[in-house]
DNA sequence: GATGAATGAGAGTTCATTCAT
DNA sequence: CATGAATGAACTCTCATTCAT
C-alpha cells in the first residue's frame, strides 16, 4: 500500500478533532460550494491548525469521500430500519421518501461527497450501495422474481438520479410532494412491467 | 456583469480559429481530462497564441459551455429529423437510441460539456432543452393528455440520467442493448401509468 | 520524455528574465546559502513575479544545474584558452590555478552548482569534464604514457576536492599562495611516479 | 545560545532509547536518503515518540552529528590500534585502507555525517581529526620533517576527499584495489617530494 | 488582430518542534 | 520520564488572465 498512514484517532481529543475538521468541511460546502472549499479554510473554521488537518486526512478529497462515506451510510441505515419497523409499508415510497429526506445537505453538497466517494473507493462502494438497496426491495412478496443487472440498475439509481437533476434546478420549482408521488409511480409501473415481463417469458418459455 | 464584448467571428479565419480552439478543446477533454484542461494548452493545441484564445472566448467557461450547447443541439435535431422522417415509429424508442448514441465523445466529457452549459445559462437553456424534447413525444396520438411538471421532467430526464450514472461505472459492465431495452420499458410503462392516472380523473372529475 | 515544456527565451525580454534570475540565484546562494534559497527569494530578488521563474525553470534544482553547467562551461573554456596561449606553460600549474581563481562565488556555492548539475545530468556531464580536464595534461611531450582510470580519476578530481575541502575550512587560514605550490607538488611529484612505474613496467613487460 | 540541557543519558534504559534513535537514524539514512529523513519518523523507526527524541537530542542535525562523530571516531581508533599491532607496517596504506573500509554505510551517508558533525562543532572537530591523522603519520621513522600547514592539510585530507569523490560516481566503476594503489601511491611521492624539498631547503639554508 | 511574456493570488502540503496530559 | 496531538511558518508550484509589443 502506498497509502500514507495516517493517524486514526484514538483519544477523545483527536476525535473531536476528526469532527470539527468534519463540520467544518460541510458548512463551508453549504455555504460557500466547493470552489471554496480549501483546506486552509477548513481548519480555520474547524479551529483547528492546517497541519492538524493533514494528521487525520491524506489530502482534501479525503474529508469528502470521509463525509460521503457517513452519509451513504445514514440513509441505508435508515431504511432498514423502516422496513424493518414496519414491514408491510409500501416498501418502494418508503425508500423514495428516505432517499428524498435523508440527504442532508443541499443537493449539490450531495452530489460532491458521492462523487469523492466514488473517486476514493471505486466502484466497488457502488456496489455495496447498489446491493443493499436491491435487498431492500427484493425478497419482498410483491416483486419476486429474478432481475437483469441493466434492470437492478434501473432501480437502484432512477431516484437518486433524478433527485440530484431536480435539485440541480431549483428553477424549475418542482414540489416535493408531486415529485415523490411521481417517482413512486415510475418505480411502481417498472417494477409491475418487469413483472409481468417475467411471466410472460415464464409461460413463453414452457 | 464583467462580460466583455469578445469578437463574433464573421471572418472565415476567425471562424476557424474558433473552431480550432473548440476541437482543441475537446480533444484535450477527452484524451486527459478536465484536470489537465489549461487555457494555454488549448491554445497551443489549436495553434493560435493564448491571447488570441481570450478574444473570442470570455473565459475558460465560455468554451466549454460553447461545446456544450453544439452537443445539446445536435441532439435535439437528431430526434427532430428521425421523426420527421419516419413519424410512425416508436418515438420513445428513437429518443432512448439518440440520446444512446448521440453524445460523442466520453460520458464524463459529456456531463462536464452540461454543466458548463447550465453554470453559465442558467436554468433557461435546459428549459429549451425540456421542452423540446416534450415536443417531440406530446402531440403524437399515444401520448395524449396534460403533463404535470415534475411528470414532463421525468420524462425529460431519466434517460440522460440513468446514461450518465451507467457511463459512470464502466466496472459494471452493463450491456447497451440491454439497457436501452429497459430504459424503453421504463418510459413506456411510466407513459402509460400517466395515461391510466389521466383517465381515471378524467372519469372520476367528471 | 516526461520534461515538461519550458519555454525556452527567444525574445530578448525574456533573455534578460532568464539572466535576473540565475543572476539573482548566485546572490542569494553567495548571501544566505542554501537553506534560504527559496524560490520566491529568488523571483522577489530577481524583480519577476514567481510564475515568470516557473516558466522558465521546471523547479529550483533546474536553476542551480543551469549555473553549474555555465560555471563548468567557463573553466573549461579558460584552461584551453590559456593552454592554446602559452603551451609551453607549465600545465599543471595553469589547471591548479585556473580552478583556483576560476570558481567565482563561494566554495559552498560551487560545490552546490555542482552537485545540481550531476543530479540532473548524471555522471555523463563529469565524464566529459573529465576527459576535458585529462585532454589538457595529456598529448603533452613531459607526460605521455597511459593512464589507468584510477589514476586518471585522482588527475582530474584532487584539485578540486581539496580546494573544496579547504574553502570548507576558513578557520584553517591556510594561504591560498603555499595552496597553490602545495597542490602543484602534488600533482607533478604523483605524475612523475606514474612517469617511473610505467617505464619500469615497460622494461619489465620487455 | 539557545541550547537547552539535555539529558546526558546515565541509566541504562536511557541508554537504549538514545541507541534506538540513532539505529534508526542511520538505517532511514541508508534505505531512503536525507530527504526522508524526518525526526516523526525516526521515532516511529526508533519505537519511541518524538517527545522522548527530543529529550535526547536538541534538534535533528543534533543526531547527525552524534553518529558523525561516532564514525569518526571509529576510523581514528582503528588506525591507532593497527599501528600499536604492527609499527612497522607502511602507515600510508595502512591509513588508506582504514579509510576505505571504515566508512560504514553509503558514501551518501556519510558525506552527510560529516557535515552535520562540521555544521554543529565547527571547524574544531576537523582539527582534532587532522591532529590524530598526523600523529599516526609523523614521529615515525620515515617521513620526520617539519610539515607547513598546507601540506599537513593536504595529507589529511587527500583520501577522504578522493574516496568521497569517487563513491559519489558509482559509474565509472572505479576498482577499490586499484584505487587504493593510487591512493597509497600519491600520498608516497607527495611525502618523498616533501622531504626532498625539506632536505634542499635545509642544506640550501646552511 | 495576434502575440506570448509576465502576473500573482493562492492552492495543497510538509515537518521540526512544543507542551499539556 | 514518556506521550502524541497540535502547531504554523514556509515551501513549491499552477494557471487563468492581462497587456505591452
Amino acid at each position: 500500500m502506498t497509502e500514507k498512514n495516517r493517524r486514526n484517532p484514538s483519544q477523545p481529543r483527536a476525535q473531536a478533532t476528526v469532527e470539527a475538521i468534519e463540520q467544518a468541511t460541510f458548512q463551508i460546502l453549504e455555504a460557500e460550494g466547493l470552489a471554496k472549499l480549501t483546506t486552509n479554510r477548513i481548519a480555520e473554521r474547524a479551529g483547528v491548525s492546517i497541519g492538524t488537518l493533514y494528521q487525520y486526512f491524506a489530502d482534501r478529497d479525503a474529508i469528502l469521500a470521509a463525509l460521503g462515506q457517513q452519509q451513504a451510510e445514514k440513509i441505508r441505515q435508515k431504511i432498514t430500519d423502516i422496513l424493518l419497523d414496519a414491514p408491510h409499508s409500501d416498501s418502494v415510497r418508503v425508500i423514495v421518501q428516505t432517499v428524498m429526506q435523508g440527504l442532508e445537505g443541499s443537493p449539490e453538497t450531495n452530489s460532491i461527497l458521492s462523487d469523492a466517494l466514488i473517486r476514493k473507493q471505486g466502484q466497488a462502494v457502488l456496489t455495496r450501495h447498489h446491493l443493499a438497496f436491491l435487498d431492500s426491495i427484493s425478497g419482498r412478496a410483491e416483486y419476486d422474481f429474478a432481475l437483469g443487472r441493466e434492470s437492478a440498475f434501473i432501480l437502484t439509481h432512477v431516484v437518486t438520479c433524478l433527485l440530484r437533476a431536480a435539485n440541480a434546478q431549483p428553477g424549475l420549482a418542482l414540489s416535493r410532494e408531486a415529485l415523490e408521488d411521481e417517482l413512486v409511480l415510475l418505480m411502481h409501473s417498472y417494477l409491475i412491467a418487469l413483472d409481468a415481463r417475467a411471466k410472460k417469458q415464464a409461460s413463453g418459455g414452457a
